[in-house]
DNA sequence: AATGAATGAGGGTTCATTCAT
DNA sequence: GATGAATGAACCCTCATTCAT
């Protein structure tokens, strides 16, 4: 199936943020890469940074929701955590344009779309903190730092996208569960698997990324 | 003492890129922050990317003479990954912007700038991955994917320069303790400490820094 | 009936090009005088110097174009060489404009577009040297130096256009007449008229320059 | 012998508006080739205009006085032709790069430093208007537009500075020679040789030129 | 005599955006 | 829905020139 306009446009603006910054792609480059001339690029956007802003918005927010429904109804800290990694992992991995983008562009964005970006980032990160100071208060997790570790956590988690590949010899699922294991590794949590997570999490993340942004 | 022109220039953009990213930076900008006029800078740089690619390069080389001084003689494995770790740390929190330009601006290199920047990071990476791997092959850590847990690691360590602030509760030593244990733990090595690792990564930063870029 | 955008930017540019020279023409001037934005200036040019070149290469293309056309079938070496020059002298004094930028701007062009027209300039003034050539080898001309001479007339006839004005006592006619005569009489040829020569070469002229680069 | 630095100014100028023309050639290129820095060539030079407007005065000014010299006492126009023939083209060809200055360099001037200019060239050429109205009213040269033909022997004469190259097969007194050969079949005075115009052309401008600009 | 440092003005070119068609 | 035309502002960089040393 053809892909509309203004998938055309989001899609090109995914790829080029992420690949050479917000500030290092012109109103050209997307127009060339939509197959559309510039000015046509207006009828699916507004300005230049609202297309940045959408992108962002929307990624976090997916990301957020999913962290939602693949936590609910889980009590063990442990399985909570590792379903957070897993659906962190899968989406960096099987988004690694837009959530590069949400990492890297965060400056581009004026005052007033950076403070609701970061309110969103902030609300899914309260996922992770709570998670933790939850598994340390039941004794599940052991760590002096868990401020400190949290950001670990986050950082190592998101680099995924800024390296994987799926032509490598990794799968997603193996990786998921490989990053699950060195978080609970890092809190303390002994050699735990915790089977069903990364499945819980792909099937999250397949659903709140049905629709491909 | 006061700065020369050419410190300063070098100061701002070091600042001006890592907020704001090398395209997000104009020469105004830098012209502005040096205290400077825009005709000015060019007594003291190249092109504006030259002025990126002599950041970048510095900033890759000290990093990889930190790790060829700070390893040196040191056999055990789990010594040497927590050195590493160590000074990758310090080194991230000590100097966050020029760390996080040479970590977020390599797409804005020119091709020929960018193949030398890549070669010193791979050479960089090197030592983590031979550390790793002789660390499994003695038997001190544990890991089925040791590739992907060095970028796990690495990930992990080049965060820091993204959220950590001097003015925070957290001394550099006990960060950097800290996750000398995290990434000892990821590899599966105990709760083993390194006693004086840290100190000898800050010993090996204070001097590969004393100028200041 | 109004200039085209495009058309008023070529003669804007011939026209500076021709009075300040290329270096002595901003791209700002050349906006003004086509009375347009600088910016805008880019939707009906390349760079600069692709103007230049192009400028330059229509103009000989048409002179040689002409040569061709108006030698065509023109068997007596003195009648060809009337008319070659009466085709020279007609063209310099009423595009003075366009050829001046020829002679006067070479020197401004990229090496690839100066090795361009050169040859186009190499192979126009073949038509001079070939028909000198025979006027010596079939007795009609006499002169020890031919290839001086064919210098010292294509300089004498490129002159027309850095002092001709229409608005002078003399037309293009009796110029071309006069010019001819002395190109004879240069090639010792005695003081034969070529009746129809400067007829010919008007009319090859219009129809050349029917449209105006 | 060791030049001056002022000479090498001068020199490098001469060579490089030649060139590149006066707003091809930076302040730096002149720097570099007279072996300065670009301060230390307002040591020996005003304005970079004031540097042209004297290069042409200069050569201007040698050209008129060896036309007074050369004209000197010879009475019969056709010599005084030849001798200024011979003397324009020895100049040319002998000094190319100064004789360009002043053929191409004229629209860079100032008005005021133009006016100056013109005024010389304007004297020069009176020289040869003086001559070839009284060979025309004496009978020794016959033409029906003596002011067009003086233009183009002007032209003519000074396209040698052009093309003529000393490496090539013809010498100066033979080029010379050719050239007021042509001249005076152009004014219709037969093959009359003026034995000894060259000689005390080439005498002129060597008096001339003895200091070499 | 010589030059590093410095700069306001301007170089050519591209920017994101609008609008009439 | 789509786009050529258009532009003010800004881009990076170089200009010719001055001046303290």
């Amino acid at each position: 199936m053809a892909l509309s306009s203004e998938q055309r446009v989001r899609r090109a603006a995914v790829k080029l943020f992420a690949d050479k910054g917000f500030h290092g792609t012109g109103i050209r480059d997307l127009a060339q890469a939509a197959e559309l001339s510039s000015a046509s690029l207006y009828h699916y956007m507004g300005t230049k940074e609202e297309l940045l802003a959408g992108i962002m918005t929307d990624c976090l927010g997916r990301l957020l929701q999913g962290a939602r429904e693949a936590t609910e109804g889980v009590a063990d800290p442990r399985r909570r955590l590792a379903v957070l990694v897993a659906l962190h992992v899968l989406t960096h991995a099987g988004q690694p344009d837009e959530t590069r983008v949400v990492d890297n562009e965060v400056h581009a964005l004026s005052p007033a779309a950076r403070k609701h970006v970061v309110r969103l980032r902030d609300e899914y990160e309260r996922y992770w903190a709570e998670t933790i100071e939850e598994g340390i208060a039941r004794g599940a997790f052991h760590d002096r730092e868990p401020a400190v570790t949290r950001l670990a956590l986050l950082e190592m988690c998101s680099g995924v996208a800024r390296w994987y590949s799926p032509r490598g010899p990794l799968g997603l699922d193996r990786l998921a569960e490989h990053y699950a294991g060195l978080a609970l590794r890092m809190l303390g949590s002994g050699d735990h698997d915790c089977p069903g997570a990364v499945d819980r999490a792909r099937q999250v993340v397949s659903t709140v990324w049905r629709t491909p942004l």
